[in-house]
DNA sequence: TTGAAAGCGCTAACAT
DNA sequence: ATGTTAGCGCTTTCAA
């Protein structure tokens, strides 16, 4: 991996010191015009190429920066790496990404990339974010920021989604197409993103003076599969729901295959609606009615955000929370007529 | 960043040489017990952590491995990413990942990694790899490895899919159902996977005395949007063919929207077969018959020879190719009535 | 405008 | 078994 020619070569061949040489590669300090060409033109003839691991040494800055992403692998994380990559693109940073490959490796992940210098930051998508997390995040005394942190500390640096207005206007929409039978799927128990959709589902109804009812709360785990055998329980019913709302696109997705199995129409007999927006619900026949994420633009910020307290432009111990707004993605399975999507 | 503890700190408090605390912490070199383990408590209760940027540059080895992929985010990257991640993650490797943003920054993106000494080595994905690639592989003496690198050359280093035999079965596969007038929705001109499983499909043809028509040969660029207008296109002529193989997924969805459009069936009017074997692909109605391409397995191969070539436990300058080969996921889309695949 | 020199924190001969 | 020392390649005071 060494580069064979070092600052020393072009400062021997210039007849110059290495610091001035460091000068003009870094458009420091002063340099007479006549050296600062040739040592250009030098390092240019030498193919000459500054070794960044001398240049973290010294300067105690390493230009890269952590991603640590849980280990699930989904569409999501794509997106978010996307934002992320953009973003480091346009601050000259570099990624250093790691999927957490399990919970306990998760954590010393985070030390590792934290204490050891690799990095100057950490962009952090803990899913189970916790106490333990928290402690090594503050004596870490490393600039941190959270994607979507299950919590609601107040004292982090957290970017995240609003799931509770997401889920509040996507079932809002099933009520306004005045299905008053609304089901829904649950996600994960402990998941805290599926909690805040089901808050927004329940306060949709309460707040257009429908009931809630036990019997179309089903749970489910935010598997594909588990929006089967959800949908399934649910139409099982003699008095079935007129409407679902899936607490997110893949189970939703599950429900199309169950809705198949047992002949049921989307959305003539029961409607159908989601949440994420991922690129199969766009696919689907008929189209997923769904909350898009920008998660995109999400990812976006946190990294711009991160970069700012890593050039101290911000401050690092300061908490801040910073949510982002969905949007109703009209498909067809709601029972509209006209989607909003188009292929 | 900088930790504030350093090895010094703990030579100090330990009453030894800095070379003895390094030679404890890298488990390298005789020391006695009783030192070692007082130094080993020190440094777990100091909490210590050894700078890596310091250990590098000594080292002469980041253990850290460059990814570069192409611009394009689509559901394969992930799978890369995941195969490359895991494997990286038992070889104790970390991941600096780029996506080219551009051709032109594609080619800095490589230069940049490859001769600044941030990485040890580097996983290329380049769609258009070219002589000018070839060339700064060369002079920069870094390990690289290309994945599915398109191009013939045999002087590279490279882990391919075999899109030739992929085609041809999925083709033989149609033909077994009795179908012989089989049209084909071509992929990007100048994409080698594209042509490979072009010829896939013309070979599979001849061999089973079939005609290739013109009629039936259609362009398309791997999107979805083109699948959708070149199905139009095949199937508006008044010989429509029996089958079409997509040479992608997303060009084989496209081609059920305008099926639906068209109020064309799939398959009972005409059979559809494509290559990649994306989630959606398991998500529509029928379940599209495809080509499923072992892409983890693919990345984690070529992690693990980029290791070991950096490790200098294989040849980084003879030339390898590895080819993994696909398999057939049976759908309904083709006719067949059992699927293989499972929802 | 330039150079000498002291690190950055660690590894690895070489000595003892 | 342990210590001394010379780097790794670069940045950055401080002097000149």
């Amino acid at each position: 991996m060494t580069n064979k020619i070092s600052i020393h070569e072009i400062a021997r061949r210039s007849n110059v010191s290495i610091a001035t040489v460091s000068r003009v590669l870094n458009n420091k300090g002063p340099v007479k015009q006549e050296t600062r060409d040739q040592i250009i033109r030098i390092a240019r003839e030498l193919n000459y190429k500054p070794n960044s691991t001398a240049r973290s040494l010294s300067r105690r800055k390493t230009d890269s920066i952590g991603v640590i992403l849980p280990e699930l692998v989904d569409e999501f994380f794509m997106n978010i790496i996307q934002g992320i990559d953009e973003e480091a693109h346009r601050y000259n940073r570099y990624l250093m990404i790691s999927s957490s490959h399990s919970q306990r490796n998760d954590i010393e992940t985070i030390l590792e990339f934290m204490s050891s210098g690799r990095v100057d930051g950490v962009i952090l998508m803990a899913p189970s974010f916790n106490d333990e997390i928290y402690e090594i995040i503050q004596k870490s005394h490393c600039p941190v920021v959270l994607l979507n942190p299950g919590t609601t500390r107040k004292d982090i640096i957290g970017f995240s989604i609003d799931n509770y207005n997401g889920a509040k206007t996507i079932v809002s929409h099933l009520m306004g197409h005045g299905y008053e039978k609304i089901g829904i799927i649950r996600g994960p128990v402990h998941n805290i993103d599926a909690q805040q959709r089901f808050k927004g589902y329940y306060d949709a109804l309460t707040a257009g003076s429908l009931k809630y009812s036990e019997a179309y709360d089903v749970s489910g785990d935010f598997s594909l599969k588990s929006g089967y055998y959800a949908f399934t329980r649910l139409m099982s019913q003699s008095d079935r729901p007129r409407a679902i709302f899936a607490c997110n696109d893949y189970m939703a997705l599950g429900a199309y295959q169950a809705a198949r199995n047992m002949n049921i129409r989307i959305p003539d007999d029961v409607a159908l609606a989601g949440f994420d927006d991922v690129f199969s619900s766009g696919i689907v026949n008929p189209r997923l009615t769904t909350i898009h994420i920008p998660i995109i633009e999400l990812s976006r910020r946190a990294l711009s955000y991160l970069v700012k307290m890593i050039d101290g432009d911000i401050d690092s111990t300061a908490p801040y929370q910073e949510t982002v707004s969905t949007g109703l993605v009209i498909g067809s399975s709601c029972g509209c007529k006209q989607s909003t999507a188009q292929y």
